[in-house]
DNA sequence: CTGAAAGCGCTAACAC
DNA sequence: GTGTTAGCGCTTTCAG
């Protein structure tokens, strides 16, 4: 509510100096301070971001876009944003949570009109129309995943491979030779996800390396196509001992049928999901919880690195899902003889 | 990047006349505003944000206040957060989620600086600093909730009164006499929400009113305590024969849980689960669905009312939660005899 | 219907 | 160490 130019007056200084004690620009006596800061608490001063943003050319504000209608903020995606958030203010910017839907329009006027001084994007697809809108502005950015080409930009990404290669060797140490892998299904909405298919890669070289037949399954990202799965394991009798699942939110669902349907888990078959989010999950699934915060803190750091030193290197970096944690995993059941 | 004045320029006005058909301010002739269009479009103009801003005194963002840390945005959170962010649009605003402590600087910062033009607040408390912080500020709010005195402010919020007796209803037409009900446990954490408060309370009313003698039950809120929870229960040899949960998350690790103890569900045990979110659950468990984007819609119309009309009354409106969809709800089971 | 010009509140030279 | 002042890019009266 209160002016610079009324601290200024209260104050008996000049508008200028009111600015620098405001910004720490420059050095100002302790004495004159003191007044600034007195007259400022007294006015209840604070400053227009409006005004400072048009005069300095800069808004600390940081945008995280998110796919509105098309993905759901949960589990990992929260652990994310927070992540992101916190480091943010660390350095001085407010990141928030930019709702765009993939056209032109929305992340167009995002960037031209100034509104924020960098991007962070998250859910990136391998051919994903958003990343040449990014390109073709003059905004900073950094993307969480990485596109077909990820040169020249500025990425932070799952280390799928090495993540779906810890997997299977520690259910290959564990004694297991039939490991199926469930993966999620194209939803036809939206162009692949780069870690799919590098941890689909993954995973049958894991396979050749091991020795063992690759079984692929795939089934949509909800509970219920889980549970069909799970259904159809079942009915067909499936010889798998081990599952490793990339499909986050079908895991719940297959291990719920699983059980229902009379499987001792990890007894009979043991059940290890990768990307889940981390925290407040079922405990009786074990999971391989993606660095989400991490990656998060990463991501605003690239963009903030982008924004004040342009011509550093383009920061790179890819971070493995930790170790698994909860009870679905166990050794190979002995062959039934 | 190209200015309004360099607009002018190219299309031979005055940069006065730019401004009215940017903003559709004042008639311009079909000739001028045609020259100026193509102005704009060769040059790729857009607007300054902060410099608009400024000269308006109205940035046309909406914060919707995240509490940062502390909740997580999903299932419901995230319907309600995307039904807002399109209600914004529609009116013309940009609604951003804004992650925000608890604690003063935050929101007074996000309301003193001007930098957006109205706030939402979610999840909020039956004594809720944040809502004292708005309060004590000049920036138009709404609430998703409710305080113990909502009393002046402008609020949406899920009538769980009606709900929880439409449940019961429902579980009592369908021969139902013993039915539990699973509520969160306060985590230490935060105030409660008045939400539970006002569940419960419904709850022994509805209990009172078919005659039926209360059975009150409490878990964290994640499945692991739901199957924890679920665990006790059958060891117990609880003879109730219906479930009403107002916890989120702890709902699936019950019906879990449930299932791997033996119990058919709903032959032997319903399960209805309120307030949960809508879409992609577990088909396994019924539910009664939150009206997240509902709330969203109405809640960005609260602000934008209050913005744009600050004098008309404040919008209080309580919404229910849908019919139950899943199939975890059926008739009681005969009595043992 | 269009233009001139006075701000919006703050920043950052540049002078003293 | 502090003050003067010219903008930042746009909006909006007020004249014409």
């Amino acid at each position: 509510m209160a002016t610079m130019q009324q601290v200024a007056e209260r104050a008996g200084v000049s508008i200028a100096t009111v600015s620098f004690v405001v910004n720490g620009t420059k050095h100002v006596t302790d004495e004159t301070r003191a007044r600034v800061e007195a007259a400022m608490r007294d006015l209840g001063y604070a400053r227009h971001h409006a005004a400072s943003a048009l005069a300095r050319g800069r808004t600390n504000i940081l945008a995280l876009l998110y796919p509105a209608l098309e993905s759901d903020l949960s589990g990992s995606g929260v652990q994310f944003f927070t992540g992101a958030a916190e480091r943010a203010r660390e350095r001085g910017y407010t990141l928030v949570l930019w709702p765009a839907r993939n056209d032109a329009g929305e992340i167009a006027e995002l960037t031209a009109t100034g509104l924020v001084d960098g991007v962070v994007l998250m859910e990136v697809q391998l051919d994903d129309p958003r990343v040449d809108l990014l390109r073709a502005s003059t905004t900073p950015f950094a993307l969480i995943g990485r596109t077909a080409d990820p040169s020249g930009t500025a990425w932070v990404d799952i280390d799928f491979e090495a993540t779906v290669d810890d997997a299977v060797d520690r259910l290959v140490a564990l004694g297991h030779r039939a490991i199926a892998y469930v993966e999620g299904e194209p939803d036809g909405r939206s162009s692949p996800h780069g870690g799919a298919a590098r941890a689909h890669a993954a995973y049958l070289a894991a396979a050749a390396r091991h020795g063992f037949a690759p079984r692929l399954l795939a089934c949509a990202g909800d509970a219920g196509a889980g549970r069909s799965l799970a259904s159809r394991l079942v009915d067909e009798g499936s010889d798998a001992t081990a599952l490793v699942v990339v499909n986050e939110h079908a895991a719940p669902g297959i291990l719920a049928e699983l059980a229902q349907r009379g499987r001792t888990i990890p007894a009979d078959l043991s059940v290890l999901s990768i990307g889940t989010s981390p925290g407040a999950a079922d405990p009786a699934l074990a999971r391989m919880p993606s660095p989400g915060a991490e990656l998060g803190r990463l991501g605003v750091d690239a963009v903030i690195d982008r924004i004040e030193n342009p011509d550093r290197p383009l920061p790179q970096t890819l971070i493995p899902c930790g170790p698994p944690e909860g009870d679905s995993l166990g050794p190979a059941p002995r062959p039934a003889g």
